[in-house]
DNA sequence: CTCAGAGGCTAATATCATTAGCCTTGAGGT
DNA sequence: ACCTCAAGGCTAATGATATTAGCCTCTGAG
């Protein structure tokens, strides 16, 4: 390493300082440059270019994320486990609502292995449902659907009224819960 | 009218065609004024900026959204307006992506009585479970996430793998559903 | 017939992203 | 001790886009 400097790490630590700070529409090169004490063009010797770096960015929170979600799957199972990988994510969500927009859902292949090691997490707390094949799919994506609109919502400030927040989710967690549990009639 | 020409309400038509064709990051002042045959400063004779612009668009597909989700739920209840009214929901977002990511969730002055009107209908649809108060409120939330999140995944691709996504939702309708009519453990 | 204002236009400015091409420095081989 | 070369910075230039200012021209109301 020629120089001490930046390196790609460097840049995505900068940027998402700045998502945290003023929100994932606030990230732009010249931004990050100018917190990085570097003209602008020099960023390119990092990183591709601004849609590149959204995406190492969203891979940064899908990492942690999915570090967030084992750890509240490790040691529990069943509705224990399920209610664990909820509240961490949503926990996460709130303690960065702007870090948490920047996730990209769309798929991309550089953040694939991320994301399904995501998935394989939701599986695991839903292993005591007992589902099978197709069955435990549906389940993770509603689960997934659940706590993603719920983060999105909350982190949009979409919840205008006074109720608990807390409550409505613990009400969303129950609806995950006894649906799994619940038989479907034909 | 002193002109045939623009107006504010023909403006956002060719910003929902563009959003349809191109996604709402194509949205732009310049292509607008393109397609409308006119140059990007006269578009500041009709709307406010592009901010305004997105307002606006966002509050017509809540419309449009609104306008859906009242057809299914007239005329049902219960169950059958419930999930009348999570398919209807699923299916607009589905014909149009790009519109439904279109839609600003954080709450602005401008779409205020629309949203108003759509929480409406949600708790319209969820009458028949006999909600008191906060718990209605609880519901209608939970039911948000649950629509939102399944839509605005869909709508990105997230889903990737080979499952059917309508049974997928039928399992989220079924969460919903058991989850309102299961009591809850203390 | 007049005239005010609605609605277009051009010119100008600022911010960004991105590319091209140059320069310096330090790590390693000789 | 040198030499070289590439990594990593830099400046200059280009091209979108948004936005503002100020001008011009119909058109419809009086």
């Amino acid at each position: 390493m020629t120089r001490a400097a930046l390196s790609p790490d460097a840049v995505v630590d900068i940027a998402l300082r700045i998502v945290d700070e003023k929100g994932p529409d606030a990230l732009t090169l010249s931004a990050v440059a100018a917190r990085a004490g570097v003209a602008t063009p020099s960023l390119y010797k990092h990183v591709r270019n601004l849609a590149e770096l959204r995406v190492l960015v969203s891979g940064r929170v899908m990492a942690e994320l999915t570090e967030v979600a084992s750890e509240a799957v490790l040691g529990r199972s069943g509705d224990e486990a399920l209610r664990a990988l909820m509240d961490g994510w949503r926990s996460y969500a709130a303690r960065h609502p702007h870090r948490y927009s920047a996730l990209i859902q769309a798929p991309r292949p550089e953040t694939a292995e991320a994301g399904n090691r995501l998935i394989g997490i939701m599986l695991a707390a839903l292993r005591a449902y007992g589902l099978e094949g197709s069955a435990a799919i549906h389940a993770v994506r509603c689960l997934r659907a659940a706590m993603h609109g719920f983060a999105v919502l909350e982190a949009a400030g979409a919840f205008q009224l006074a109720e608990n927040l807390d409550e409505s989710y613990a009400l969303l967690a129950h609806m995950v819960v006894s649906g799994l549990r619940t038989p479907r009639e034909g």
